[in-house]
DNA sequence: AGATTTATCTTCTCTGAGGAAGAGATTAGG
DNA sequence: CCTAATCTCTTCCTCAGAGAAGATAAATCT
């Protein structure tokens, strides 16, 4: 792709890497019976940390009554929690609790494969892969 | 994480950044008005090649009625193209369009992102990184 | 050829997510 | 202290998307 400077055939790569990435991702959400939005909401809350109701739908784009169901849905399921902020009786806070149990065991037989597939890299081959990842999360990070 | 031999925070250094890649991809889906089933079936045709809606219904876990409407989407969206099966008149061949050129609008500043850091990794480098794009895409396949 | 099976598409219905508007509670400012 | 602004939540409405059941067309089998 001339845009980014990559070869054609590594952007091709690359590509249907990130298509594998989102498949799963999906299925895992999809098997949690999670909608795109509460998947994208935990994204944020995982990406981001704590944040008030409020920048959540900033965040997500909704309007502040789906993002309070929002957030019914997923404290119901589990994977948030509601919080008083001390500071502003006004506010709530929403967090995560821990990391999301179902989530992490329907995604958990991609991330086996994927160790398989790590183990078979040297140490100095993992640095690489791992700073890559770390580097990688930051320029997905929308803005 | 115990289960796939990974150290903790290596895996916590993964899990954000497929959620970061998730994250992405659904912010471009939804700029472009795509639904996540719309986006999952994308996926899955690029994955896997052209298939006849029967096959992609089974992919998606949608029934046949439904599916037939998410074709119709994405064909009109001019995502993906009918075509008639040469061997057998009953059934129908899904196939995608080129590169869905929105979607690839919508993902390109991270990508362009991804490149840059891409460029300051050496050649051996680059080969480790593109071996593991390959291999983890097999990795994340459903099945 | 006639019957059965297979594959896609159509129609109807319904659930669920999102927008709009406003209520209730709390804070900030004159 | 009283008004205005802020934050969350509630209510009502709309609409896209999914299921169920059946129609249509074509292939297969006896």
């Amino acid at each position: 792709m001339s845009t980014t400077g990559m070869p054609d055939d590594a952007t091709e790569v690359y590509r249907r890497y990130l298509g594998a990435v989102m498949l799963n991702g999906l299925a895992a959400a999809r098997a949690c019976g999670l909608g795109a939005t509460d998947l994208y909401a935990l994204n944020v809350l995982g990406a981001t940390g704590p944040m008030t109701p409020g920048e959540l739908s900033a965040r997500t784009g909704l309007t502040t009554g789906p993002t309070t169901r929002l957030i019914d849905r997923l404290e119901q399921a589990g994977y948030v929690r509601r919080v008083p902020d001390p500071g502003d009786r006004r506010k709530v806070i929403v967090e995560q609790v821990g990391t999301p149990a179902e989530l992490d065991e329907a995604l958990a037989p991609a991330r086996r494969k994927v160790a398989e597939v790590l183990q078979s890299y040297s140490p100095e081959q993992l640095d690489t892969l791992f700073d890559y990842f770390a580097r990688a999360t930051d320029a997905f990070r929308p803005g």
